[in-house]
DNA sequence: GGTACTTCTTCAAGTAACTTGAGGTTCAAG
DNA sequence: CTTGAACCTCAAGTTACTTGAAGAAGTACC
């Protein structure tokens, strides 16, 4: 079965890789994609390669990689003489961002879970000009209630 | 002590309350901040009051409440008749919300992890293009690393 | 072959929440 | 009175798209 001969919509290509038409035409725009193939009444049309590419993005972006790190991806993954450990590289620095902001997020519930606790036992109903929470946030970070 | 009669110049404010200034003359400009007080000579100045609700805003935006959260918030901070309840209501909303993107990152952590492990332990050093990131990464998912 | 309907086309502007830059003015110090 | 920092306005840039307008292409049905 040859796979260049199946050739997909820009609608097609969206669906199937699980995103927008107007997405597809912006990452031709900006260079992700390559110009695409046309139709005799000038309409994109794509083959599976495409689909391959742009599921390669699709998942990149997914896991948060920035469209100029999928650029740099995208280049390394048709490379030869580059080496692998690039690719890991970006993983990795990748990896260690996502665990500073999950550190972040953590500390942020914590303080918000605060928040709403104590807007529960000591304010609730009250009006809202008292509540304890615009008290805490009208002065600057005194890290009074969670570390 | 009256504090209305320390002013502060729109760079000592930014600094008080750790924005830059071209991010309060933002706020002022879509509204969250009130047209400044000007001196003589055109150039803006605030008082304690400014500097709260600017505080306000900070620590706002520090817990990841949108600008649009915060200007309802700011409103109902110097409410007296409306309930305490919507206040808490919307910090209860921005903590699920919070949670959710834990979740998130939580199994991105994951999953970044084992690309990581598994570039190093079987083909660090290869061609770039033999990578097994890539051949994950331009198939679509089907969960197979750490679901 | 016509007609209706969906999908496609381009181009421009909108979104969030600021940041950056250009070109010029005000203020405080010496 | 001059110097240099900090201020002013206005416009455009940033990220990664989304939304909208106005019109052309493709397809199904009669």
């Amino acid at each position: 079965m040859n796979l260049h001969i199946r050739v997909f919509t820009i609608g097609a290509l969206a669906k199937a890789a699980g995103v927008t038409t107007p997405t597809i035409r912006y990452y031709e725009e900006i260079g992700l994609l390559p110009p695409a193939q046309r139709t005799a009444g000038g309409q994109r049309s794509y083959d599976h390669d495409d689909l391959g590419r742009l599921t390669f993005i699709k998942q990149c972006r997914d896991f948060g990689f920035s469209i100029d790190q999928v650029r740099v991806l995208l280049n390394l993954s048709i490379s030869t003489s580059r080496d692998c450990v690039e690719t890991r590289d970006i993983a990795q620095q990748h990896l260690d961002e996502v665990r500073h902001k999950l550190a972040e997020l953590r500390l942020l519930e914590r303080r918000l879970e605060s928040f709403v606790t104590r807007c529960n036992v000591s304010c609730a109903g009250g009006p809202g000009q008292d509540c304890v929470i615009f008290k805490d946030m009208a002065t600057p970070a005194k890290s009074g209630c969670c570390g």
